[in-house]
DNA sequence: AATGAATGAGGTTTCATTCAT
DNA sequence: CATGAATGAAACCTCATTCAT
């Protein structure tokens, strides 16, 4: 029974503040911010409402929290290689790990694309991803141009909005969405499309 | 003082009800459906809190009005002669109808596709929404079955992937998304597929 | 077209104030005097809410008017002939007849045990029926001896118990209390005592 | 300090719960269900609003739950070895019961029947009601056919209109109402009617 | 560290009443 | 005489936050 020391403490203290963490997403993801109470976030994590004041200030400070943590969670799985050359089986990779981020993520990006349609709430989340897409953007110019596809512009235009528009729709609706037939459908077009 | 003839009645609500919905999804848009308030819905409208309830049953039934509405805009131009049958001419119609109507509207549809991706929204307009877009999807289906398109499911995964996707990032920098390229860009596509 | 002379004005104007508070009887009988809304009542008299307030000053002065009229209209039922005789048929008669009067004005009944029972609201409602039946129980006290009826005055407790008792629960569920199942055994019950 | 222990909480809530139940029944005894407000119960039960919904869902429920109280306050009586009959003895102690526990409290009674007695409280509690009424009915019955009580349904008419009616008398005037001759008389009444 | 009772501001909704026409 | 749009106070209810224990 010797008293736990400060180290001790605070990893206590950090476990339980991820815990609420992750209730606060699940809950914020089906019901909004505005949505959501501050009871049902702290019976999700299993806490009374008095204890999860103990580690977050408010409900908002709650909120900025998890897309200061989560979105440097995410953002790794985007981070292109840097070598500055895209082979075609990174280009198909890239396609399915996209999809797949979406899809063991779906109330991070539920949120996450709430938040980025609320101007008023939160200015404070900063856009990086389209700089990170932009960037990837080229590396895929080249490669369409490599492998001869025509109107490259044209196909990078298909390419973003079929993405965007496809996992808008299954995050809208994660358990009506046909996500899968959607992926199988965009490879085959893509496999043909770059003669593989 | 004589009273209002009926006809003056039904202008008035008529006018009143369209200022109260754009000043709701203007509201809804900058707040989220559940941060707006009515009180503020019916400050920015120029009226009272009580008479915005002499228009709307709830605050709901405001909200699938307005989604009504909005949905009315795009589809008028879907099978115009209402044949239950759609044209490859009416289809490419309603492309580029769908396209112009946003391109005319931006900021309303911008506000509009603030609101509908919100997760609690899509819950309230869901079934309504299904039952929609499942008719005409039929129609679009028999189209492309009847031009010998393969793997027509697929096909219609893609065609409202790409045109949301496509419209939402139109919406979001109307500056700078080349949207007419876009355009040229998915006829064409669809002028091969449909072998025209 | 010539001009309506002042008595026709006014003889249309007391037809409509009847037609309006025959309305709110129902209404408030249905819905409580507090859970009556006035559109409703408007509405139920065939007027606009502007006209009802053309009549009434008030929901509270509709109300008062319908107990001054309507208590009028129920006390001569219960007059008896003043002869200071109540002979065994004018007995029978004066139980059914009891019955009949709140079978005939559910609502009006409703309304009244309603008020009765509201310390708050309606003072002004005089009771005098008490001071009615008490006078008629005297008239029976003297029937029943009269007529060799053992322990009298118990059986006056009986009787005004379950005429009440009763009359309560049939103006409570009008639609489900079976009053005429009640009347026969009641008639029933004291043919037998008075030996009839 | 440590933090209360569930019995603490567990005191804390009945007592409140019924703090907040005595205030409900004054104020709506006194204003009428829909004329009393949240606002006032709470005042008078010296707590805020918000306590208020803590302990009762709605105002509805509470009402349901004094009309719970109230009704198992008399019936408690009934069958009290709970063996799904009932002897001539019960019947006897339960009319016993059932006067001495509204003898013994008047003025609970006298608020509580003027608010059974508003007719949009039947409607809330009608269908509750009806269903325990229906069983003690049952049993009576049983009894009342066992003892070769002729007209049987008749015999349970008088019974609840005697009852009642008697009970309101009191009520209405407790200190003139011969209440202790009425039982006399009842009991008299069954005495003889089953043979005892 | 932990609980949940308690508060009060603010949200949605209703409705008696007024008033321009 | 007649209408119903319009108001605003007040009703019911929710919930972020505080605090005694």
């Amino acid at each position: 029974m010797s008293p736990r020391t400060v180290e001790q403490y605070e990893q206590i203290r950090a476990e339980k503040r991820t815990l609420i963490m992750e209730a606060a997403i699940e809950v914020f993801a089906e019901k909004t911010f505005q949505g959501a109470s501050v009871s049902l976030i702290a019976k999700k994590a299993g806490i009374s409402k008095g204890l999860l004041y103990n580690y977050f200030e408010s409900k908002e400070a709650l909120l900025k929290e998890i897309v200061k943590n989560a979105s440097n969670l995410v953002y790794q799985y985007f981070d292109p290689n840097h070598d500055g050359i895209l082979t075609k089986e990174e280009f198909f990779f890239f396609l399915k790990k996209n999809i797949q981020v979406v899809k063991e993520n779906v109330n991070y990006w539920k949120l996450y694309s709430a938040l980025v349609l609320q101007p008023d709430v939160m200015k404070l989340i900063e856009h990086d991803f389209d700089e990170v897409t932009a960037n990837y953007g080229k590396l895929v110019y080249n490669l369409f141009t490599k492998c001869g596809v025509k109107d490259v512009k044209g196909e990078l235009l298909l390419l973003t909005a079929v993405m965007k528009g496809a996992l808008i729709q299954y995050i809208s609706m994660p358990d009506k969405y046909p996500i899968d037939a959607f992926e199988k459908k965009i490879i085959e077009y893509y496999t043909d499309k770059l003669h593989v």
